[in-house]
RNA sequence: GGUCCCGUGGUAGAGUGGCUAUACAGAGCUCUGCAAAAGCUCGUACAUCGGUUCGAAUCCGGUCGGGACCUCCA
């Protein structure tokens, strides 16, 4: 049985998907305006590996959605003519800003999950509705939330009425807020929108010159503008998965106010008690003990890590030993860390698959199940990745491949198989062979012999030639191995 | 100002009222011409001050420190 933290309850509780046909699961994705930074990574990271805990271990097919937002102040600020956001990749500039709304958000589109695949999380499972394909679904939610009047027009907007909404909801479920208590910022910003009150959010925003936006009939008259940022998560999760669907995930930033919202509307507008039945939020992360952000010069893209020569996949590995409700510190030396302990991961594969003589001797019985229940067992309390990883240590260091049968090898990869479908870190196949060009074989084969001739310094001096080139040359009892640097 | 979370060994990071987390790094040993690899073994920890308890790093309270949210930041 799979037991997740849920939000709406602040407890673990034990999870069922509501329908037979499986788990229905939103994902609050990304506002496409730029390429994926690290904080993102770990943010989508947490529903991937929940999605392939649900599968794997949970045994449940999942329908996994994630919004793409692409109508938002950002994504219309950088495609507008003159941004210095505008790259030649997204083609001409227009004098369209719809069209040139779409040219940008597609290219970032196209970027952002390139960026989500390298780092294994598997988009080719999820459905990446975006925004502005539902923007009719978008209107008709809020002439509902008006039709039952939790909502108001105001100078050309529509503004959710939360004090109206109160009086027969909860406001607050998945965040007790303190309207008593808002920080006096808060309040000064607040005054400059014509809304009713400082709580009061938007579901339609009023078209502004210039800005893309579309037409919308409230009671015969026109109201054009663009949907608010809440609104669309309401709507396609309702057309999508259908209300109340079983997880809603997302960072710890959107439970308030994005996630409170979401609910509101939905409450209001489908006339359901619950959007969702569990509400999941990962923690940040912190670089090097800090937050991270753009002025303190800790800002990261996946592609500057990249860039650095750091493997997305390392990165992964570093971010699974960390729960995902406790605040990860990314560090340089931890990635250095993860490298090596994914690497020794890697290696116990090749050594398995070798003592089982082939990748696919099925043996379902041996020993290998120990590693599915110990690792799926962590997984199953509330994803708990560090210590299904450290399961996995476990079972390595007290299995080692040389002392395994080749049938329970045989099991132990078929386990390996099984784990790494959450995991994601390792690849499941035989030790790649390695291709020695001739002249370092040549060189090694004069080095063995000088060896054997008890020449120290001679064959110290090829060893270092070797090294030059890139290849570590290991000295056996009966004979050398060969390794390449890369 | 309000609400909430956290403070574990060199680093990252789990867990638990009394019993080895795990990983990386480090130390010693075996092996080895040396090295690498491999195998074995090991170390130092639970912010601080009180309280509860036979016993707390684990529960409670204070203090100090860090952080999050209340601002369309993942």
């Amino acid at each position: 049985m799979i037991r997740l933290y849920n939000t709406l309850t602040k407890s673990i509780d034990p999870f069922a998907p509501l329908r037979d046909d499986g788990v229905r699961m939103y994902s609050c994705g990304p506002t496409v305006y730029d390429v994926a930074h690290i904080g993102n990574m770990r943010a989508f990271l947490f529903p991937d590996v929940l999605q392939r805990t649900l599968r794997v271990i949970g045994g449940y097919p999942v329908r996994w959605v994630m919004n793409v937002t692409d109508i938002d102040d950002k994504t219309i600020r950088d495609s507008s003519v003159g941004s210095t956001r505008w790259r030649a990749e997204m083609g001409e500039q227009t004098s369209d800003p719809m069209e040139n709304l779409r040219r940008f958000t597609s290219f970032f589109t196209r970027e952002f999950l390139a960026d989500l695949q390298t780092f294994g999380i598997e988009v080719d499972r999820m459905t990446n509705p975006r925004a502005t394909d539902y923007i009719t679904q978008m209107q008709e939610l809020t002439r509902d939330i008006l039709a039952a009047g939790y909502a108001y027009v105001s100078d050309g907007s529509v503004y959710f009425n939360v004090a109206a909404y109160s009086a027969n909801h909860t406001y607050g479920r998945l965040f007790a807020i303190d309207t008593q208590n808002f920080r006096e910022g808060v309040r000064i910003d607040a005054d400059e929108y014509d809304r009713e009150s400082v709580s009061d959010f938007v579901l339609w925003k009023g078209r502004k010159d210039g800005e893309p936006s579309w037409d919308f009939e409230i009671d015969g008259q026109n109201v054009p503008g663009r949907p608010g940022w809440h609104i669309e998560c309401s709507a396609m999760s309702q057309n999508l998965l259908g209300l109340p669907f079983d997880i809603h995930t997302g960072g710890v930033d959107l439970r308030f106010p994005h996630h409170e919202d979401e609910l509101a509307q939905c409450t209001a507008g489908y006339h359901v008690h619950d959007q969702a039945s569990f509400w999941m939020h990962n923690e940040f992360l912190e670089v090097e003990g800090k937050k991270m952000s753009k002025s303190l010069g800790n800002f990261y893209t996946m592609r500057d890590l990249i860039a650095r020569g750091i493997e997305p996949i390392d990165v992964r590995f570093a971010m699974l030993q960390a729960h995902y409700r406790a605040v990860f510190n990314f560090t340089f030396d931890g990635v250095t860390a993860a490298r090596t302990a994914r690497a020794k991961v890697q290696d116990y594969v090749y050594d398995v698959v070798d003592v089982a003589g082939s990748l696919h001797a099925s043996a379902s019985d041996g020993v290998g199940q120990q590693l599915i229940d110990t690792v799926g067992q962590a997984l199953a309390d509330d994803v708990h990745t560090p210590r299904a990883l450290a399961a996995l240590f476990v079972f390595m260091n007290e299995h080692p491949a040389r002392a395994l049968t080749p049938a329970d090898a045989a099991s132990v990869v078929d386990a390996l198989r099984v784990v790494n479908e959450v995991f994601a870190v390792i690849a499941i196949e035989e030790r790649p062979t390695l291709v020695v060009p001739d002249d370092i074989r040549a060189l090694a084969e004069e080095r063995w012999a000088a060896r054997a001739a008890k020449n120290w310094s001679e064959s110290d001096r090829l060893r270092d030639m070797l090294s030059a080139s890139g290849w570590t040359m290991k000295d056996g009892k009966d004979g050398y191995t060969l390794e390449s640097a890369k």
